[in-house]
DNA sequence: GTTTTTTATTTGTATATACAAATGTGTTGT
DNA sequence: ACAACACATTTGTATATACAAATAAAAAAC
């Protein structure tokens, strides 16, 4: 679908605010897609992006400061979403004996098994796309995203 | 920058995933963006997205389900973003007498004032990104995104 | 003409984003 | 040692997203 057909728009569109508009919805059209693949699980996008990056540590544990740098988004709270998977028993935390102003986030086995039930459908999530494209045209739109978007 | 920088992967990353991430990372820069231009004005970025949808109305009111259906994020919640705009005096509102269940939305000369003021920051906004490519491209990128989004 | 269904909107609850202020700990300068 | 500063995290507040349930009015069914 056309983003114009999207929002409904009659009247002819900049190119340069169809990025913009482009770029928001395609967003929304993935993390809609990818809240129903977490939903049986009752966890949230950004409690499964904490988890991923606790499991990349290959069990050292990160504190927030870690996790936070490794988010997409950047202003996300971190110390909230941690609450909330400690409260499903996904992570441990605990303070660091040699720096007591850090804590200690570490990943559970029941955590780490959710991740792999979750792999393949993730997995399958990030193809379902993609399979619109051609590996050329996935290339391209990489380079083209990381181009957009630079500040000068 | 590269996405890969961005959330300090060591791993090499499937080019699906890559554009999962630069789609979803794109979003934040360019709302993060558009907020800094907001801020003064203090109005919300669905605030603004309200507002516009109410000028292109032109005169005419619009009930709650056109504007919902003409803006992006198709679950947000109107009713508490026409509040917001209400207590700012940008909008009025009231109950249509042809039908007592539709609520008419209309942008008042303070809502429009607002939005003739923002609109050469908006267009700059727009802009600003876009300078990083060549029409080519632009029009490449939109394609691409369209491309990429169907579901099947 | 009353019941049922549909349509339009509102309200409630949980989660997340955005940002500023507060808290507590470690480090540096004097 | 103590003040000043920097660092790591937490807390508070407002806004927005996501989704289900509630309300109210109009239209359809019988």
């Amino acid at each position: 679908m056309k983003i114009e057909e999207v929002i409904k728009s009659t009247v002819p569109m900049d190119n340069s605010k169809k990025i913009i508009l482009n770029v928001l919805y395609t967003q929304n059209v993935i993390t809609d897609n990818f809240n129903e693949i977490l939903k049986p699980y009752e966890i949230s996008g950004e409690q499964y992006n904490v988890l991923r990056i606790l499991r990349g540590q290959k069990g050292c544990p990160a504190n927030m400061c870690v996790i936070q740098e490794r988010m997409l988004a950047k202003t996300s709270n971190t110390t909230r979403l941690v609450d909330k998977l400690l409260l499903k028993d996904l992570v441990t935390r605990k303070v660091c004996p040699e720096n007591r102003r850090k804590i200690e986030v570490t990943i559970t086995q029941k955590g780490l098994d959710v991740l792999l039930e979750l792999d393949p459908k993730v997995i399958a999530h990030e193809q379902h796309f993609s399979k619109n494209l051609d590996a050329d045209e996935i290339i391209q739109l990489n380079s083209l995203l990381e181009k957009y978007r630079n500040q000068n």
